[in-house]
DNA sequence: GTCTATAACGAGATAGAC
DNA sequence: GTCTATCTCGTTATAGAC
């Protein structure tokens, strides 16, 4: 996104990468201007160039964010028409994330919510709604298909696996170990296997899933 | 704790009550001495005197909170012996907490853990290893009992249990919706009851579960 | 676009009086 | 125990030169 000949990046890209980052790891109470500027070896005014203020910064920051995750969504579905397997592909963005030793910029955001400006609370929550509109309409086609099995709306468990994605990656940074995100998703796909319930794995990959790689 | 006579409360204790709220209200990173200080009317200085540091203010508000926990969790257990009824009463000190439009307090820091002074990093991990120590008891002779019914080691569930419910509260504040938290962790405790698999109840409170209140 | 310089503020902390 | 006064530092932001 927006390179010149090379694939040199312009600033402006370098400090949302810069920032994404730190952002993902400390929190966005937990950066600084400076702390950017310093990476980038460059000055915080150069930084007010670009992004007028904090505020800006994040809202870039989100909308970068959620345009990419959407991307990725895109490219599941494609992949296959599997509702299991496109579970099982949506989680494995999140573990990408992880594996990177960050948490997922609007999650790790939605914790500091509260303090956040309003257009970025909006931003937060439209990036949750797209996740769950998406799932929504994968587990409802693999219900119908048969591939999956649960009761009630598929929206309702659409939140249950947001919500547990999220929190697994927020239970899992701090041990530094991934595999406590990776037997809970397991655990929770598991419970959405369609022909044996009793017998559904609980541990181990489970079939072939081919990971979904969030375009850098 | 800590009360003179007509239980007016002692200025630690009032300090550490403030700090606990904003903290898992606006997280560690967004709260400042004087956030504390003004809603005290006292000044920074005579918070300085109970607590040298933010550093220290953090590890007494862990301490607590994680004091507080455990007595709940031998309430839990006190007033039920069965299994799933435990599992919900567990739910609903999540529940209560989010009731009061707060994240868990180790939540909350754990999406700041790289920020943090190793000490509380520490105590943390431990607040975490604490409720995956009791929930793997409580699983563990659950389903012994035949009250739970589900595969693999009992700290596995466990730990897939924490991460739901610290994600569901994650989620669920952006929204101001506790139903959100709610139907997840109804859906992941659904998943866990013992005679029927299949029909196990996708919402509505289910059972009597008489929830346990922390004590303030 | 990026710099220097600086303003304006808030945060965390300390000394010493009361 | 709590205060006033003060210090130092980091953060966000702006003006204006190059």
């Amino acid at each position: 996104m927006k390179r010149g000949r090379l694939d040199a990046p312009d600033t402006a890209t370098s400090i949302l990468d810069v920032a994404e980052r730190l952002v993902q790891v400390r929190g966005f109470n937990g950066f600084s201007y400076a702390n950017v500027a310093a990476e980038l070896k460059i000055t915080t005014a150069a930084l007010h160039y670009h992004f007028a203020g904090k505020a800006e910064l994040g809202e870039a920051l989100i909308a970068r964010y959620a345009a990419r995750f959407a991307a990725a969504l895109a490219g599941v579905e494609s992949q296959s028409s599997d509702g299991l397997v496109r579970l099982h592909a949506y989680a494995g963005l999140y573990l990408d994330v992880l594996r990177e030793r960050r948490m997922c910029l609007c999650g790790i955001m939605a914790a500091e919510y509260e303090t956040l400006p309003d257009r970025m609370k909006d931003a937060i929550v439209r990036f949750f709604d797209d996740n769950e509109t998406w799932l929504t309409r994968v587990l409802d086609q693999g219900r119908e298909d048969g591939a999956l099995r649960f009761t009630g709306p598929p929206s309702q468990t659409a939140r249950t696996i947001v919500s547990c994605l999220e929190g697994a990656m927020l239970v899992a940074r701090p041990y530094g170990d991934i595999t406590r995100f990776e037997t809970a998703a397991s655990q929770l796909l598991s419970g959405l296997s369609s022909p044996s319930v009793k017998g559904a794995r609980p541990r181990s990959e489970a079939k072939g899933v081919r990971r979904q790689r969030v375009p850098s």
